[in-house]
DNA sequence: CATGAATGAGAGTTCATTCAT
DNA sequence: GATGAATGAACTCTCATTCAT
């Protein structure tokens, strides 16, 4: 005792084991998904033993649940943090896709449990650890309306679909990669994707100038308006949530 | 035996068995999922015995993977059969957001199966039925790319990113649906995603600079289109596939 | 398929496969305890394997509780028989007791699950095998009741009393003989303790008294009738129950 | 330390140290049951580490089989003194079922460990805490003989049968206190089972004098005392021990 | 002395799968 | 073709016990 530097906290050391679990819980459910790793591996990975495991997590599920946590905590925590010198909608949403991606190719372990094990489970909708990844995908649903509000977006964006057009798009070229091995770099798809978005939701100024052209039509050109009539002019729909 | 039309060929009754086992199995997995459902369980649902099960399937993974083959298959054809009569890309992408809306939600077992079982077992990957899968998700590439062509779509736009951003969403709003119960009606997304996707990756810069012709023609206004000159503008960004 | 006697129906195999394992478990948990028994003993008992023990049985515990069922429901049974033709409630007792005793020594296996195992369990209070055993209890109450009834034991006798005192001494005796081996032969109790317990609770005093009263009128002596007063003569003391 | 009234003695504090674990052990066993208690059940009631326990007893085991020790000891103690004073082997014998009901009935928790477990436990027969129990017991024997000797008992009355019912009841009564909650109260039996026992091998005066009665009626004699032979006068009746 | 931390050793239980009938 | 019956093979979880500090 009176160790100095070596010596730790009771409490420091527990949460020091937790996480070389976690570590290694990570990695193995990663690797073999949930039912097919045993805790035994789990023990093995983490060079414990599994009754130690079960010294700090009460069960094997319980050991699942547990590894989102601080890592999607961080997660939310690094964006709001970078979001807050962001001006404008687009660039925010930008900002936002950009983490996503970089956060899901800097953490592929969490990136596979989260895709392929967590997302798949009722139970997890339970967890507390769900609610910081429901509180992330908010921060998607504020900056829409913020850039409705602010004349950026089409007033009649709906929030919802984008933030499943934002999180869907992600997540499937993410499984992919998890599934497939391809494509190589995902951060590569911050731009287009937020491109197309943008572009999809933004005020549609086109439209505007057109009228205007029809104005000025008496004089000459401007035939080219109905060339896409169909295309983003029917207003009012917008699915339930 | 022998008595004419009573009489059903061997393999006739035996696919009539493996649609009998299928179904119970779809409904069975649907509802408690690959691992927690049981094959007692399954035989319970189509009564049988277990044993009778294994007479048809060698195992309860061939049993799963068993499961997508026809619905998939018909679900690809409708699909098709459907998109003969459409002409424009746009058009093409509005019916196939609204083909595989409501093909999820008229096949709610079907589609819970999907999501969260196969799509988390990388085993399935290796699987005939996905192939049927990969295909249907074809043809949104192809449409995109004869978009393209066509000049109805912006010629820097990347049909993979397209395809994970419809296929994404789809599934992240049906994944919602299994597992929160909403949004009640999936169909209501197909206007609004085709919407947004089409927008964005309409021809873009073509109309500013229609818009700034025709505005220098008649006498005046027009300023705004330098408004937002940074948006989807920025050219040659393209993820690897 | 037909063969006659060698056939049986799906029932009486599944019983008789049932009473195999019991008879197992009877052998396995009377030598080792509950406790100290594993399910993997009573299976190699019988000659199967774990798994078939939990197709009969659905665990450890509800094996044990299914033990005493048919023995104790025989037992009882045949006490009931014999004591239709015996008279008297004093004779109705030895016969009872009498029962209890051989019972037990025949069936040395049970007789250790019940006193070493069942009695000290308060889950088995509230099986369905305990109220066989309850109702064996019942008929020694019944007894003493008629024998108060009919003046043969004294009125102020506690059935409830006579049922612990003999229930108790046999399962005293019982013990001893299960845990240090003696006494060997039980029955040779049951007169003993029959005598004892008739005595104790048969009509006392009184007729010492009037004897004594008839005998100083005719001519002398007698004088020791007072030479117990105080034994067996406090009235009006009797435990709840 | 070292402050002189302060201070204790090595060994004076250590079995101060078992006596707070014994007494926690006690609790513990006595609510749960040896198996389902755990080490850290009886750590947490004493407020002591688990470790600690095993610092003062060398198993689980051996923590069960010290507890009825001192208690046992005591409880023999307190019978030996007050029956010093006690004339009469009957009224010995009242005072030994008073004071084993009383002992039992203001030590519920030793009287459930020794119950519902020890009396289980075929170690504990190898047990020195045995030898306590099994000394206090032999106390019935010799009162008996006593009462057999001085004529107060018949001289055919099996001393061990005697403590057998004595003891047998006692526990039968104490056990459904334990196991079913009643009777409430009981030293209330103290008494009635006295009477019985006592009335069950006193000396079968009445029968004597009946005999006298005949005989003297008539007109003189009265060898014919052994007229009711069969009533509870066979002798040589004895269980082995 | 006291204990936090670690673990070896099992036990009960579950099921996918097989096979004789 | 259909199935009742049987089981091998694991896996999760529990706890008494140890030991370094």
């Amino acid at each position: 005792m009176g160790l100095g530097a070596l010596n730790m906290s009771r409490s420091r050391r527990a949460s020091q084991r937790k996480e070389q679990i976690l570590k290694a819980a990570e990695k193995v459910f990663a690797r073999k998904g949930f039912q097919e790793a045993t805790v035994s591996d789990v023990a093995r990975e983490a060079g414990l033993s599994e009754a130690t495991i079960y010294e700090y997590f009460s069960s094997k599920e319980e050991l699942l649940f547990s590894i989102p946590g601080e890592t999607a905590r961080r997660g939310k925590e690094v964006l709001e943090f970078h979001l807050q010198y962001v001006r404008g909608a687009a660039n925010k949403l930008r900002s936002i896709i950009y983490h996503y991606l970089s956060f899901y190719q800097n953490n592929p372990d969490y990136a596979s449990i989260a895709m392929l094990v967590l997302k798949q489970n009722r139970k997890f909708l339970e967890t507390e650890a769900y609610q910081t990844v429901r509180e992330g995908s908010r921060v998607i649903l504020k900056v829409v309306e913020e850039g409705i509000a602010s004349g950026e977006f089409s007033p009649d964006t709906d929030p919802y679909l984008v933030r499943s057009v934002v999180l869907g798009t992600i997540e499937h070229i993410l499984t992919r990669k998890l599934l497939l091995g391809k494509p190589e770099d995902l951060v590569a798809f911050a731009d287009p994707l937020t491109d197309l978005v943008v572009q999809g939701i933004s005020r549609k100024k086109e439209k505007d100038s057109w009228s205007f052209r029809l104005i000025v039509e008496p004089l000459e050109s401007g035939q080219k308006v109905e060339a896409h009539p169909e295309v983003g002019t029917k207003k009012g729909r917008r699915g339930s949530r």
